[in-house]
DNA sequence: TTATTGTTGCAACAAGGTTGCAAATTGTAT
DNA sequence: ATACAATTTGCAACCTTGTTGCAACAATAA
Protein backbone atom coordinates (compact mmCIF):
# COMPACT_ATOMS: atom_id res chain seq x y z
CA UNK A 1 0.00 0.00 0.00
CA UNK A 2 1.14 3.48 -1.04
CA UNK A 3 -0.72 6.48 1.01
CA UNK A 4 0.42 9.38 -0.48
CA UNK A 5 0.31 12.69 1.25
CA UNK A 6 2.37 15.24 -0.15
CA UNK A 7 4.55 17.41 1.83
CA UNK A 8 5.20 20.27 -0.66
CA UNK A 9 1.84 21.76 -1.23
CA UNK A 10 0.64 23.85 1.28
CA UNK A 11 -2.87 23.18 -0.27
CA UNK A 12 -2.88 19.15 0.67
CA UNK A 13 -2.11 20.21 3.60
CA UNK A 14 -4.52 22.16 4.81
CA UNK A 15 -6.99 19.54 3.77
CA UNK A 16 -5.24 16.52 6.03
CA UNK A 17 -8.34 17.11 9.01
CA UNK A 18 -9.47 14.67 11.26
CA UNK A 19 -11.33 12.11 9.03
CA UNK A 20 -8.23 11.54 7.35
CA UNK A 21 -6.19 11.11 9.92
CA UNK A 22 -8.61 8.59 11.65
CA UNK A 23 -8.76 6.30 8.01
CA UNK A 24 -5.18 6.43 7.74
CA UNK A 25 -5.03 4.80 11.46
CA UNK A 26 -8.24 2.48 10.36
CA UNK A 27 -6.29 1.25 7.32
CA UNK A 28 -3.22 0.03 9.65
CA UNK A 29 -5.52 -1.17 11.75
CA UNK A 30 -4.51 1.03 15.11
CA UNK A 31 -7.26 2.12 17.83
CA UNK A 32 -8.31 5.54 17.01
CA UNK A 33 -7.23 7.58 20.01
CA UNK A 34 -6.60 11.23 21.16
CA UNK A 35 -3.25 10.57 21.63
CA UNK A 36 -2.30 9.08 18.39
CA UNK A 37 -4.19 11.70 15.91
CA UNK A 38 -2.14 14.80 17.59
CA UNK A 39 0.54 13.09 17.15
CA UNK A 40 -0.04 12.33 13.72
CA UNK A 41 -1.23 15.32 12.88
CA UNK A 42 1.93 16.23 13.63
CA UNK A 43 4.03 13.63 11.40
CA UNK A 44 1.62 14.42 8.40
CA UNK A 45 2.61 18.02 8.28
CA UNK A 46 6.35 17.37 8.59
CA UNK A 47 8.36 16.89 5.21
CA UNK A 48 11.33 15.69 7.15
CA UNK A 49 11.77 12.70 9.95
CA UNK A 50 11.69 14.13 13.59
CA UNK A 51 12.89 12.93 16.83
CA UNK A 52 11.11 12.26 20.08
CA UNK A 53 11.72 15.62 20.91
CA UNK A 54 10.33 17.28 18.07
CA UNK A 55 7.39 15.71 18.04
CA UNK A 56 6.88 16.53 21.60
CA UNK A 57 7.62 20.01 21.25
CA UNK A 58 5.53 20.45 17.86
CA UNK A 59 2.34 19.24 19.99
CA UNK A 60 2.55 22.37 22.17
CA UNK A 61 -0.38 22.66 24.39
CA UNK A 62 -1.91 19.04 23.04
CA UNK A 63 1.17 17.80 24.70
CA UNK A 64 1.46 13.84 25.61
CA UNK A 65 3.26 11.96 28.23
CA UNK A 66 6.65 11.16 26.81
CA UNK A 67 6.28 7.18 27.27
CA UNK A 68 2.94 7.30 25.20
CA UNK A 69 4.47 9.23 22.63
CA UNK A 70 7.32 6.92 22.33
CA UNK A 71 5.02 3.97 23.08
CA UNK A 72 2.84 5.74 20.04
CA UNK A 73 5.53 6.08 18.03
CA UNK A 74 6.69 1.88 18.46
CA UNK A 75 2.85 1.02 17.29
CA UNK A 76 3.27 3.20 14.29
CA UNK A 77 6.56 1.65 13.01
CA UNK A 78 5.64 -1.72 14.01
CA UNK A 79 2.54 -1.75 11.70
CA UNK A 80 4.45 0.20 8.86
CA UNK A 81 2.41 3.74 9.26
CA UNK A 82 6.04 4.89 9.64
CA UNK A 83 9.44 4.20 9.74
CA UNK A 84 12.59 4.83 12.11
CA UNK A 85 15.78 5.78 11.21
CA UNK A 86 19.13 5.37 13.13
CA UNK A 87 20.88 8.76 13.87
CA UNK A 88 24.67 8.81 14.97
CA UNK A 89 23.18 11.25 17.73
CA UNK A 90 22.06 8.02 19.66
CA UNK A 91 18.53 8.98 18.92
CA UNK A 92 15.44 7.78 16.27
CA UNK A 93 13.87 9.90 13.77
CA UNK A 94 10.09 9.31 12.60
CA UNK A 95 8.47 10.03 9.37
CA UNK A 96 5.55 8.61 7.38
CA UNK A 97 6.08 6.83 4.38
CA UNK A 98 5.54 9.82 1.79
CA UNK A 99 4.76 10.42 -1.55
CA UNK A 100 7.14 12.57 -2.76
CA UNK A 101 8.05 12.49 -6.74
CA UNK A 102 12.09 12.79 -5.41
CA UNK A 103 11.84 9.66 -3.04
CA UNK A 104 10.86 5.96 -2.80
CA UNK A 105 9.23 3.87 -0.78
CA UNK A 106 11.28 2.82 2.12
CA UNK A 107 11.21 -0.89 1.33
CA UNK A 108 13.88 -2.86 -1.22
CA UNK A 109 17.40 -1.83 -1.85
CA UNK A 110 17.75 2.08 -1.60
CA UNK A 111 20.05 4.34 -0.09
CA UNK A 112 19.27 7.41 2.88
CA UNK A 113 20.44 10.58 2.01
CA UNK A 114 21.19 12.46 5.30
CA UNK A 115 21.94 15.85 5.05
CA UNK A 116 24.77 17.39 7.43
CA UNK A 117 22.80 20.72 7.93
CA UNK A 118 19.13 19.82 8.41
CA UNK A 119 19.34 16.58 8.87
CA UNK A 120 16.35 15.50 6.32
CA UNK A 121 16.71 11.99 5.12
CA UNK A 122 15.99 11.04 1.71
CA UNK A 123 15.37 7.73 0.31
CA UNK A 124 17.38 7.97 -2.25
CA UNK A 125 17.08 5.37 -5.75
CA UNK A 126 20.71 4.16 -5.87
CA UNK A 127 22.76 1.18 -7.79
CA UNK A 128 23.64 -0.95 -4.83
CA UNK A 129 26.28 -3.40 -5.81
CA UNK A 130 24.80 -7.34 -4.85
CA UNK A 131 27.47 -8.14 -2.57
CA UNK A 132 26.20 -11.43 -1.28
CA UNK A 133 28.38 -13.71 -3.17
CA UNK A 134 31.96 -12.15 -2.73
CA UNK A 135 31.36 -11.73 1.12
CA UNK A 136 30.09 -15.07 1.58
CA UNK A 137 32.58 -16.84 -0.67
CA UNK A 138 35.53 -14.84 0.86
CA UNK A 139 34.61 -15.94 4.40
CA UNK A 140 31.32 -17.62 5.70
CA UNK A 141 29.99 -14.44 5.93
CA UNK A 142 25.95 -14.72 4.86
CA UNK A 143 24.17 -11.55 4.82
CA UNK A 144 20.61 -10.29 5.78
CA UNK A 145 20.23 -6.83 4.24
CA UNK A 146 22.38 -4.43 3.06
CA UNK A 147 22.38 -0.22 3.88
CA UNK A 148 23.50 2.34 1.60
CA UNK A 149 24.07 5.85 3.81
CA UNK A 150 24.95 9.09 1.81
CA UNK A 151 26.26 11.94 3.78
CA UNK A 152 26.19 15.72 2.40
CA UNK A 153 24.12 18.80 1.78
CA UNK A 154 20.75 18.08 0.27
CA UNK A 155 19.10 20.93 -2.72
CA UNK A 156 17.49 23.03 0.42
CA UNK A 157 20.61 23.88 2.32
CA UNK A 158 22.75 24.76 -0.69
CA UNK B 1 51.16 4.37 8.31
CA UNK B 2 49.87 1.10 8.99
CA UNK B 3 50.47 -0.67 11.91
CA UNK B 4 49.96 -4.64 11.38
CA UNK B 5 49.32 -6.54 14.64
CA UNK B 6 47.18 -10.08 13.14
CA UNK B 7 44.79 -11.55 15.41
CA UNK B 8 44.47 -14.47 13.53
CA UNK B 9 47.58 -15.77 15.10
CA UNK B 10 48.33 -16.65 18.83
CA UNK B 11 51.55 -16.45 18.20
CA UNK B 12 51.48 -12.80 17.07
CA UNK B 13 49.21 -12.24 19.55
CA UNK B 14 51.35 -13.28 22.91
CA UNK B 15 54.75 -11.63 21.64
CA UNK B 16 52.52 -8.11 21.73
CA UNK B 17 54.01 -6.65 24.98
CA UNK B 18 54.30 -3.41 26.74
CA UNK B 19 57.18 -2.26 25.31
CA UNK B 20 55.19 -2.47 21.33
CA UNK B 21 52.45 -0.60 23.06
CA UNK B 22 54.64 2.26 24.52
CA UNK B 23 56.51 2.39 21.16
CA UNK B 24 52.75 2.85 19.67
CA UNK B 25 51.37 5.58 22.01
CA UNK B 26 54.38 6.85 21.42
CA UNK B 27 53.84 6.94 17.58
CA UNK B 28 50.56 8.32 18.01
CA UNK B 29 52.07 11.54 19.98
CA UNK B 30 50.27 10.41 23.34
CA UNK B 31 51.82 10.16 26.96
CA UNK B 32 52.21 6.76 27.82
CA UNK B 33 50.15 5.67 31.25
CA UNK B 34 49.10 2.88 32.59
CA UNK B 35 45.59 3.38 31.69
CA UNK B 36 46.05 3.88 28.35
CA UNK B 37 48.51 0.60 28.27
CA UNK B 38 45.47 -1.45 29.83
CA UNK B 39 43.07 -0.28 27.44
CA UNK B 40 45.39 -0.38 24.51
CA UNK B 41 45.87 -3.87 25.45
CA UNK B 42 42.73 -5.36 25.42
CA UNK B 43 42.18 -3.23 22.35
CA UNK B 44 45.33 -4.94 20.62
CA UNK B 45 43.99 -8.35 21.48
CA UNK B 46 40.33 -8.25 20.33
CA UNK B 47 39.60 -9.19 16.56
CA UNK B 48 36.46 -7.09 16.20
CA UNK B 49 35.25 -3.69 17.58
CA UNK B 50 34.57 -3.42 21.25
CA UNK B 51 31.69 -1.37 23.03
CA UNK B 52 33.40 1.17 26.47
CA UNK B 53 30.93 -1.89 28.58
CA UNK B 54 33.03 -4.61 26.56
CA UNK B 55 36.39 -2.73 27.29
CA UNK B 56 35.41 -2.59 30.87
CA UNK B 57 34.65 -6.04 31.24
CA UNK B 58 37.69 -7.25 29.48
CA UNK B 59 40.11 -5.33 31.34
CA UNK B 60 38.30 -7.26 34.90
CA UNK B 61 41.15 -6.90 37.49
CA UNK B 62 42.89 -3.95 35.98
CA UNK B 63 39.58 -2.08 35.47
CA UNK B 64 39.67 2.30 35.14
CA UNK B 65 37.32 5.10 36.08
CA UNK B 66 34.35 4.78 33.38
CA UNK B 67 35.48 8.34 32.89
CA UNK B 68 39.00 7.78 32.54
CA UNK B 69 38.24 4.87 29.75
CA UNK B 70 35.86 7.28 27.74
CA UNK B 71 38.43 9.89 27.35
CA UNK B 72 40.86 7.41 27.20
CA UNK B 73 38.81 6.33 23.77
CA UNK B 74 38.24 9.86 22.82
CA UNK B 75 42.03 10.55 22.93
CA UNK B 76 42.81 7.23 20.75
CA UNK B 77 40.31 8.15 18.44
CA UNK B 78 41.48 11.95 17.90
CA UNK B 79 44.77 10.83 16.91
CA UNK B 80 43.61 7.93 14.63
CA UNK B 81 45.12 5.18 16.72
CA UNK B 82 41.33 3.35 16.26
CA UNK B 83 38.21 4.22 14.85
CA UNK B 84 34.39 4.43 16.15
CA UNK B 85 32.08 3.07 14.71
CA UNK B 86 28.31 4.12 15.05
CA UNK B 87 25.47 1.30 16.17
CA UNK B 88 21.99 1.48 15.94
CA UNK B 89 22.08 0.41 19.72
CA UNK B 90 23.11 4.00 20.51
CA UNK B 91 26.40 3.36 21.54
CA UNK B 92 29.68 3.05 20.19
CA UNK B 93 32.38 0.58 19.49
CA UNK B 94 36.14 1.02 18.95
CA UNK B 95 38.34 -0.89 17.10
CA UNK B 96 42.01 -0.63 16.32
CA UNK B 97 43.15 0.03 12.44
CA UNK B 98 44.43 -4.01 12.33
CA UNK B 99 46.49 -5.21 9.42
CA UNK B 100 44.19 -8.54 9.28
CA UNK B 101 44.64 -9.66 5.60
CA UNK B 102 40.72 -10.45 5.73
CA UNK B 103 40.17 -6.51 6.37
CA UNK B 104 41.28 -3.36 5.23
CA UNK B 105 42.62 -0.46 7.21
CA UNK B 106 39.59 1.77 8.22
CA UNK B 107 39.75 4.84 5.02
CA UNK B 108 39.05 4.86 2.09
CA UNK B 109 35.84 3.40 0.76
CA UNK B 110 34.86 0.30 2.32
CA UNK B 111 31.66 -1.81 3.92
CA UNK B 112 31.17 -2.39 7.43
CA UNK B 113 29.55 -5.86 8.16
CA UNK B 114 27.85 -5.98 11.49
CA UNK B 115 26.72 -9.66 12.82
CA UNK B 116 22.83 -9.76 14.12
CA UNK B 117 23.91 -12.12 16.30
CA UNK B 118 26.94 -11.48 18.16
CA UNK B 119 27.11 -7.70 16.86
CA UNK B 120 30.87 -7.82 15.77
CA UNK B 121 31.86 -5.52 13.28
CA UNK B 122 34.49 -6.24 10.49
CA UNK B 123 35.65 -3.99 8.37
CA UNK B 124 35.30 -5.74 4.74
CA UNK B 125 37.00 -4.89 1.21
CA UNK B 126 33.99 -3.63 -0.97
CA UNK B 127 32.97 -2.26 -4.49
CA UNK B 128 31.36 0.22 -3.19
CA UNK B 129 29.59 2.24 -6.20
CA UNK B 130 30.46 6.26 -6.82
CA UNK B 131 27.35 7.70 -6.55
CA UNK B 132 28.31 10.89 -6.52
CA UNK B 133 28.00 11.62 -10.31
CA UNK B 134 24.32 10.35 -10.49
CA UNK B 135 22.88 11.89 -7.15
CA UNK B 136 24.61 15.35 -7.88
CA UNK B 137 23.12 15.59 -11.92
CA UNK B 138 20.10 13.96 -10.63
CA UNK B 139 18.58 16.68 -8.32
CA UNK B 140 21.27 18.86 -6.75
CA UNK B 141 22.58 16.95 -3.91
CA UNK B 142 26.35 16.99 -2.99
CA UNK B 143 27.55 13.98 -1.43
CA UNK B 144 30.42 14.23 1.36
CA UNK B 145 30.86 10.45 2.26
CA UNK B 146 29.28 7.08 1.52
CA UNK B 147 28.86 4.46 4.26
CA UNK B 148 27.54 1.01 3.20
CA UNK B 149 26.45 -1.12 5.74
CA UNK B 150 26.37 -5.25 5.60
CA UNK B 151 23.89 -7.21 8.08
CA UNK B 152 23.66 -10.52 8.17
CA UNK B 153 25.51 -13.47 10.80
CA UNK B 154 29.04 -13.69 10.90
CA UNK B 155 31.48 -17.13 10.42
CA UNK B 156 31.96 -17.30 14.09
CA UNK B 157 27.98 -17.38 14.21
CA UNK B 158 26.79 -19.77 11.94
C1' DT C 1 64.49 17.73 40.33
C1' DT C 2 61.30 20.51 39.52
C1' DA C 3 57.79 23.03 36.68
C1' DT C 4 54.42 22.48 33.44
C1' DT C 5 51.11 20.25 31.37
C1' DG C 6 48.15 16.50 30.59
C1' DT C 7 45.67 12.61 32.91
C1' DT C 8 42.92 10.35 36.50
C1' DG C 9 39.03 9.45 39.62
C1' DC C 10 35.06 10.93 41.87
C1' DA C 11 30.48 12.78 42.20
C1' DA C 12 26.97 14.74 39.98
C1' DC C 13 24.43 15.42 35.98
C1' DA C 14 22.02 14.93 31.30
C1' DA C 15 19.59 12.81 27.37
C1' DG C 16 17.22 9.13 25.45
C1' DG C 17 14.64 5.45 26.38
C1' DT C 18 12.15 1.46 29.12
C1' DT C 19 9.28 -0.94 32.83
C1' DG C 20 5.41 -1.80 36.00
C1' DC C 21 1.12 -0.68 37.33
C1' DA C 22 -3.39 1.48 38.21
C1' DA C 23 -6.79 4.26 35.92
C1' DA C 24 -9.04 5.65 31.71
C1' DT C 25 -10.56 4.78 27.04
C1' DT C 26 -11.69 2.12 22.81
C1' DG C 27 -14.19 -1.16 19.96
C1' DT C 28 -17.48 -4.70 20.14
C1' DA C 29 -21.05 -7.79 21.38
C1' DT C 30 -25.35 -7.62 23.25
C1' DA D 1 -27.57 2.40 24.74
C1' DT D 2 -24.68 -0.77 28.06
C1' DA D 3 -21.50 -3.41 29.63
C1' DC D 4 -17.35 -5.85 28.99
C1' DA D 5 -12.71 -7.22 27.45
C1' DA D 6 -8.69 -5.58 25.63
C1' DT D 7 -5.81 -1.58 24.75
C1' DT D 8 -3.99 2.64 25.77
C1' DT D 9 -2.62 6.29 28.89
C1' DG D 10 -0.02 8.72 32.52
C1' DC D 11 2.87 8.59 36.36
C1' DA D 12 6.94 7.46 38.97
C1' DA D 13 10.87 5.12 39.05
C1' DC D 14 14.54 3.27 36.73
C1' DC D 15 18.30 2.08 33.21
C1' DT D 16 22.09 3.01 29.88
C1' DT D 17 25.26 5.71 27.55
C1' DG D 18 27.84 9.46 27.84
C1' DT D 19 29.49 14.28 29.68
C1' DT D 20 31.14 18.09 32.99
C1' DG D 21 33.68 20.22 36.82
C1' DC D 22 37.15 19.86 39.87
C1' DA D 23 40.89 18.51 42.90
C1' DA D 24 44.65 15.29 43.13
C1' DC D 25 48.00 13.07 40.61
C1' DA D 26 51.59 11.51 37.14
C1' DA D 27 54.45 12.03 32.71
C1' DT D 28 57.58 14.55 30.24
C1' DA D 29 60.93 18.44 29.14
C1' DA D 30 64.20 21.63 30.90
Amino acid sequence: MRICLSHSSLKLTVMIHDRELRSLLHKFGLKVTAARLRVLGVLVHSPVALSHRDILEKMGEQTTDKVTLYRTLHSFADCGLIHKVATKERSWRYALHNGDPDTIPHDGDHAHFICDICERIYCMPAVIPDQKQQVELKRGFSLRSEEYRLHGTCPQCH
